[in-house]
DNA sequence: AGGCATGTTGACCTATCGGTCTTGAAATGC
DNA sequence: GCATTTCAAGACCGATAGGTCAACATGCCT
């Protein structure tokens, strides 16, 4: 009476495309452009596939969106946070590449998408609460890994107090970098942060 | 041959409404909702004017939105640079007063909308340059009077950095609390932010 | 009183929105 | 080979989007 996990092919026609590629191609189109501004249109032309192919794979729209922001999560989010408590570098160091993340896309890339996170913030939080949540997850994440660095500087407590205050940094510096502020200025914010940190 | 200056009346029929009254609502609405997301419908429905009066006074739905974020900047953003600016309490007092607002408004009114500038950073400023092109003046004006409100405590070079710091924590402060974060969460970063300056 | 310039109203227009459904293709196990 | 199951393509749908227009209303001016 043993129960065998048999490796069977799914019964049915597979996919002919690959569900991650169309998921960041998905992301993409909410990052740049936000919730309302993004058709299913523009996702059709992006990832190349069908309306009903789409909805199969994804649900709605409102569903598509919240597939995006999870996938930004586990991409983005859980990176920056693995960064942030790994042992690379002096926690200084860490903390200057958290903060100087936001800069360096638009300064490499010329990337003024801002974060997913903080977009969807002023976008859709306020009014879906799945949004919120999602959101305020990944807040938290960051604020953990931010104040779990920082500890290695100061007295647990005032980590924790401090994370939440470079976490509105970061969140300020990636909004602003979407109105095309020159990247001087966003610079000037970021080295008032973390020369403020060395004081200690 | 004198010129008088005549007072007289416009010709033709004379409005029944009153435009600022009505760009305040339009404000509220696209400041809630975000651009996209804030229908002509919706707009109709909060003035009670007609459709064609909307466009006859303030032209179509993306130059409605230049008018309300004008109106923002006249309203909220002039009135908060002229508080910072005023001799009423000392310089740190109305430090403290200018990052409590973005929690004030959540704890007093419920208020989530955040700032309409923030907001509009993140929905409008990367996809169109005019909203763009206001909203980078208005933290220019913002960042220099705290610049000017920071000069009373430290030198002017170090009050301008200081001061576009602590614009990115007002703005993400602004972001963070569209998303439901607590309200002692965001006390905490604000908080800190203050203390940091108290050192000096 | 009548001309004139504007304001107001609501019908109307086209394009597009998010979403469904039908039809046929492609792979499986029997 | 056949039944079954899934996938893919796009026609189709009602609703609504932003925007225009023509007809009528309302005031000042001579």
């Amino acid at each position: 009476m043993e129960k065998q996990t048999i490796i069977r092919a799914a019964p049915g026609r597979p996919r002919q495309f690959d569900e991650g590629e169309a998921l960041a191609a998905i992301m993409e189109l909410f990052w740049e452009h936000g919730y309302e501004a993004t058709g299913l249109s523009d996702i059709i032309k992006a990832t190349g596939l069908g309306k009903a192919s789409l909805y199969a794979t994804f649900g709605n729209k409102q569903s598509m969106y919240l597939h995006a922001l999870a996938a930004f999560e586990t991409n983005m989010v859980d990176e920056g946070t693995a960064m942030l408590r790994s042992g690379a570098g002096s926690p200084m160091d860490r903390i200057a590449q958290f903060l100087d993340a936001p800069i360096a896309a638009r300064r490499d890339a010329g990337d003024a998408r801002g974060c997913f996170l903080c977009n969807a913030s002023a976008d859709r939080a306020a009014l879906d609460a799945q949004t919120a949540a999602v959101v305020q997850r990944c807040y938290t994440k960051l604020s953990e890994a931010l104040a779990g660095t920082l500890a290695q500087m100061m007295a647990p407590d005032a980590a924790r107090h401090r994370a939440q205050m470079l976490l509105a940094v970061y969140s300020g510096l990636r909004v602003m970098a979407r109105t095309g502020m020159p990247i001087a200025t966003l610079e000037e914010a970021r080295d008032e942060a973390l020369s403020g940190l060395r004081a200690h």
